[in-house]
RNA sequence: GCCUCGAUAGCUCAGCCUGGUAGAGCGGCUGCCUCGUAAGCAGCAGGCCGCGGGAUCAAAGCCCGCUCGAGGCUCCA
């Protein structure tokens, strides 16, 4: 069979330097060393039966892999010893003077090493997969009909997969994307774009991580992996006072909390199964004897409760939920940012087990609602994200008053992913995205119902009958990752700023909820005592005792984001008046007494959880953690 | 994981192209000021110029590799 043989190399560099030359024909050379960098290199050897049709296709593949891998420069380096067959020097010659020639028709940045010569060389190779490739090119006839079959198949597979995308009127109409007009509704726009085009805008730092350093949150703990994070205390209480809210949400809700281990046996036999088909983003580790891999989620040690569990449809449906501190995904170093995308997070995540698929829908829409709720509560409304809903086209015949009940519900459209197979191991799914400052979507809450799980962990209930069934298995997070939380309320708090707001935290998640600052260093006992009568009612109150100005001290409570700022001075403490800056209220000073301050701010945080001031409450007493 | 860019004082950054003594502002410490709603004044301390290698008489600077970060690609059970 003819072929052309090239073996290729995508190169660091390359170095070479003419030494010698072998035969008659040899090209001229200034015998120097070449050096060239990030390059494409063929070593390629001219046997008897190339022609310019095999280099023709040849150039054309080349084309493909060069766009593949991003880079336009090739150096073509004719090196005899690929081959036992070689064409006379001549005719070798000849074809690749035609190959520079096409390559450098085809826009190509070309390079080629001299003809006939005895050549010295280093090259340093990169490290990706298609970095080195030995390629033969064969016969017109014999390619096609290869590609051909290629084609065929992931036609096949594409078509399964490939995902219709259509908008979700609240009235329940379902139209095509590009029907749909998406005025009046710019972030459903965004997120659609992101999903289906995978379009991208361009900032510089996201401005999260920028916040979550400044207002000592988090930062990046660069002795750990990436996408593993420092919490600072303020950040820590931030990120406790969520997860206790959404822990008494799902104790309330119905569900029974446990914990589970973070790590698990590589070599179990309910796992392995499910972890060798996304082998990709584990992390494993070697202990002993033994392989064990982190969780990524709560689902396995759940399942593995629930498998050992006696149960019946009288007990369903039946919720497990755990809070996983934390949860472990390798994903890959180019996309884990900031809190968006972490390698280490806190999810909340509850499984329901239920006997069938009404069960289910009737769980499905409970969940859907109280996420809403969840959100709302947080600090995030409806108009901070955006629900998509996915799911393959049999089911949205069969389910349509379900699919309904969810768009009322929601009251603005929703993206819908259709499908016309089944592919994943859910037949319905719902999350709902928050769309960043840089306009890239992060999924928060999300529910599935799950169809194949139940059997692969080997789950049983026991229905009216007696006999034991597969239950259907909703995966529910009510939130999202925490950490992802603490992005969002970030994100969203620095679109209010860039709309000329002041940005803040929800009072009961700011760590400060109010700042006493004396008007002199005289006044620092007196202030103190009022702070300890505040702090009596639950609130988080500090005081700024340090030595410096008043003026700067307002300023640096502002840049903290301290929702109520109160100066105190002879005035205040002779009226029991106080002067109360409200961030919330365009920072104007309001006067009240401290009883209707305390009232105004219990009623606030009402039915949210309360953890003390992580830090001393004079500010003279506190480090810097940054900055 | 790939491509491109970046890393200098606790923080934000200049210097790098064209190699030859390490710079500013903020913050910190000390002193003065004792102040009425977003930066008072002065002095001092603070650097393995991310890590490792190379070429050079000489490297923050040039070359190679690595780590961490950003954007893009890809991915997101």
């Amino acid at each position: 069979m003819t072929a052309m043989r090239i073996l290729q190399f995508h190169s660091n560099y390359i170095v070479f330097k003419p030494i010698k030359k072998e035969i008659k024909l040899a090209e001229e050379s200034d015998e120097k060393e070449k050096r060239i960098e990030d390059v494409v290199v063929l070593f390629i050897a001219i046997e008897k039966e190339d022609n310019k049709t095999l280099v023709n296709s040849a150039i054309k593949e080349l084309n493909i892999f060069l766009k593949n891998i991003k880079l336009n420069r090739i150096l073509i380096y004719p090196f005899a010893h690929l081959s036992t067959n070689l064409s006379i020097p001549k005719d070798a010659l000849k074809l690749l003077k035609y190959m520079e020639k096409k390559a450098k028709n085809s826009q190509i940045e070309t390079y080629r090493a001299p003809f006939g010569w005895t050549k010295q060389f280093t090259i340093s190779i990169k490290g990706h997969p298609l970095a080195e490739q030995s390629r033969s090119y064969f016969q017109t006839e014999k390619i096609e009909l290869k590609k051909e079959e290629i084609v065929s198949k992931a036609i096949q597979a594409e078509e399964k997969m490939k995902s219709f995308w259509h908008v979700l009127e609240p009235d329940g109409t379902l139209k095509s994307v590009k029907e749909f007009k998406f005025k009046g509704h710019k972030n459903l726009d965004l997120f659609s774009k992101y999903e289906s085009t995978k379009l991208r805008a361009f900032c510089e730092m996201p401005p999260h991580v920028t916040l979550m350093r400044r207002l000592e949150i988090a930062d990046y703990e660069e002795g750990s992996d990436p996408g593993n994070i420092r919490w600072y205390p303020k950040g820590r209480l931030i990120k406790s006072l969520l997860e206790q809210f959404v822990t008494n949400k799902m104790i309330e809700y119905g569900a029974m909390e446990v914990e589970t281990p973070i790590m698990y046996d590589f070599k179990h036999p309910s796992l392995s199964d499910y972890l060798n088909r996304f082998p990709a983003r584990q992390y494993l580790l070697n202990s002993e004897d033994k392989e064990l891999f982190l969780r990524f989620a709560a689902c396995f040690g759940q399942f593995l409760i629930i498998h050992d569990t006696q149960f019946s449809y009288k007990q369903m449906p039946l919720k497990l939920y755990e809070l996983t501190r934390y949860s472990f995904r390798r994903e890959k170093s180019g996309e884990v940012c900031g809190l968006r995308r972490l390698r280490a997070f806190t999810m909340p995540d509850c499984h329901a087990f239920c006997t069938e698929l009404n069960q289910a829908k009737k769980e499905f829409e409970k969940r859907f609602k109280l996420s809403i709720e969840i959100l709302n509560e947080i600090g995030l409304t409806k108009e901070d994200y955006e629900i998509a809903l996915r799911f393959t086209e049999d089911f949205f015949e069969e389910n349509k008053d379900l699919i309904k009940k969810l768009a009322k519900i929601y009251d603005k459209p929703i993206l819908v992913e259709l499908w016309k197979e089944r592919f994943f191991y859910f037949i319905l799914k719902w999350d709902a995205n928050f769309i960043d400052n840089q306009k890239k979507a992060a999924a928060l809450s999300t529910d599935q119902i799950d169809v194949e799980n139940a059997k692969r962990y080997k789950i049983t209930y026991v229905d009216k009958n007696g006999e034991k069934k597969y239950p259907l298995i909703l995966h529910f997070s009510p939130s999202g990752a925490i950490e992802r939380v603490v992005y969002a309320l970030l994100e969203k708090a620095f679109k209010s700023q860039q709309a000329g707001k002041s940005p803040m935290l929800p009072l009961w998640l700011s760590p400060t909820q109010v700042r006493l600052i004396p008007i002199s260093e005289s006044y620092v006992l007196k202030v103190n005592e009022l702070t300890k009568e505040i702090a009596k009612h639950n609130i988080r109150v500090d005081i700024d005792d340090r030595a410096s100005t008043l003026q700067k001290k307002i300023r640096e409570a502002e840049k903290e984001w301290v929702p109520y700022i109160i100066v105190v001075g002879p005035k205040e403490i002779e009226s029991g008046i106080l002067s109360v800056r409200d961030r919330e209220n365009n920072r104007k000073v309001e006067k009240m007494k401290l009883s209707q301050l305390i009232d105004k701010i219990q009623t606030k945080i009402k039915n949210k959880p309360f953890q003390l001031l992580p830090l001393p409450q004079n500010l003279s007493k506190r480090p810097q953690f940054y900055g």
